[in-house]
DNA sequence: GTTATTATAACGACTGGTCTATATAACGTC
DNA sequence: GACGTTATATAGACCAGTCGTTATAATAAC
């Protein structure tokens, strides 16, 4: 398989995680990656706008697989999307509170911008709620409460994530943890 | 007073919720505020950094003292709080899913970037979360719980206004809204 | 006449995107 | 295996346009 589009996507996410669409340049790109420029239209003939939409799914799919992971260690929801929570904090620290939601800030700026882009970032948030929905499920909740507690879990971790990487502390998210398992625990 | 800054400032804020940081360039910022370019450097001699970091406290204290506003018709915390986050959701909607969480995007882009922006960032989260807070002491909850929860409510409100952003509707908002009564009530 | 404000043009650096040339790999045919 | 042929991939110079910023000149206000 290619190793080269790999690396491109793979270094999209990265940047993008930490500055966003427009702060990230395909220049720097293809820099950081080590790919030549000329791979980069070769392997993405429609330009930035393909990248992005193929890295914002790639990071949903990677993060939602993560989530899984993180709740199967622990049968009670609650308890394991309040310790998921706890670990999420201090990735966000030991990053130097550059990663975390790698999808927060793409989808704010393309929200009325990209079509295409937008839509990838719906896809991408549709899989997080439903990894969240799926142990509420399986943990005795009904449908219609595993859903929009989906939607509100990932709500709370997001602004979570966003809160903690401006304060530069973890806090924010701990706070977070504790009052959804609050919540979660009724 | 000077007209012209304060359209520059007021315009700074308009565009970068709608598109973050890199993604509002000066001279789009000066075309749109109708403000002479020439003023641009006069009012604000250190450069974007500087416009960024004023409207950033600037969208700050507008958006707490919408929610002290907001929260003051009525009594009880949670239901104020419930019925605020439903405004926001129609707000949201009816700007087209171009307005809410002035800050977001800004802050995502620049936690790492920029400490000058960070620190308006910090500042400005700061008043909406004491915001909250103090309608939560006025309502009996403890200085700690008044404090945390307030830090809740900020992420979550964040978080639902980028999902809602994002899927192009409110209901994600409303959820939230939902939820965090349950929460409150208890 | 001094200061505050606005206008204009230009700067170097960088943007996303295109182009041509070259190298490497893949594959059927002898 | 060896050959020529065709796709795939790498390499980077290059484009027009925009970026944030600066310098200088003109104008307005007091």
């Amino acid at each position: 398989m290619s190793n080269a589009r790999e690396h491109i996507l793979q270094t999209t996410c990265d940047l993008m995680e930490k500055q966003g669409y427009y702060g990230t340049g395909l220049n720097e790109i293809v820099k950081e990656s080590g790919a030549p420029k000329g791979s980069l239209y070769h392997y993405f003939p429609e330009g930035k706008e393909q990248i992005t939409s193929e890295a914002v799914l790639q990071s949903g799919k990677a993060t939602a697989e993560r989530i899984q992971n993180g709740l199967s260690s622990n049968s009670n929801a609650a308890k394991a999307i309040h310790d998921f929570i706890l670990n999420i904090a201090d990735h966000v620290e030991s990053s130097g509170f550059a990663a975390g939601s790698p999808l927060t800030a793409v989808a704010m700026e393309t929200a009325t911008k990209s079509e295409r882009i937008n839509s990838a970032c719906r896809e991408a948030y549709t899989l997080l709620e439903t990894a969240f929905k799926e142990k509420l499920l399986e943990s005795g909740f009904t449908k219609l409460k595993a859903e929009e507690l989906g939607t509100f879990i990932t709500a709370t971790v997001e602004g979570g994530i966003i809160l903690s990487r401006t304060y530069h502390s973890g806090n924010p998210l701990r706070t977070a943890a504790k009052y959804l398992k609050v919540l979660l625990s009724q």
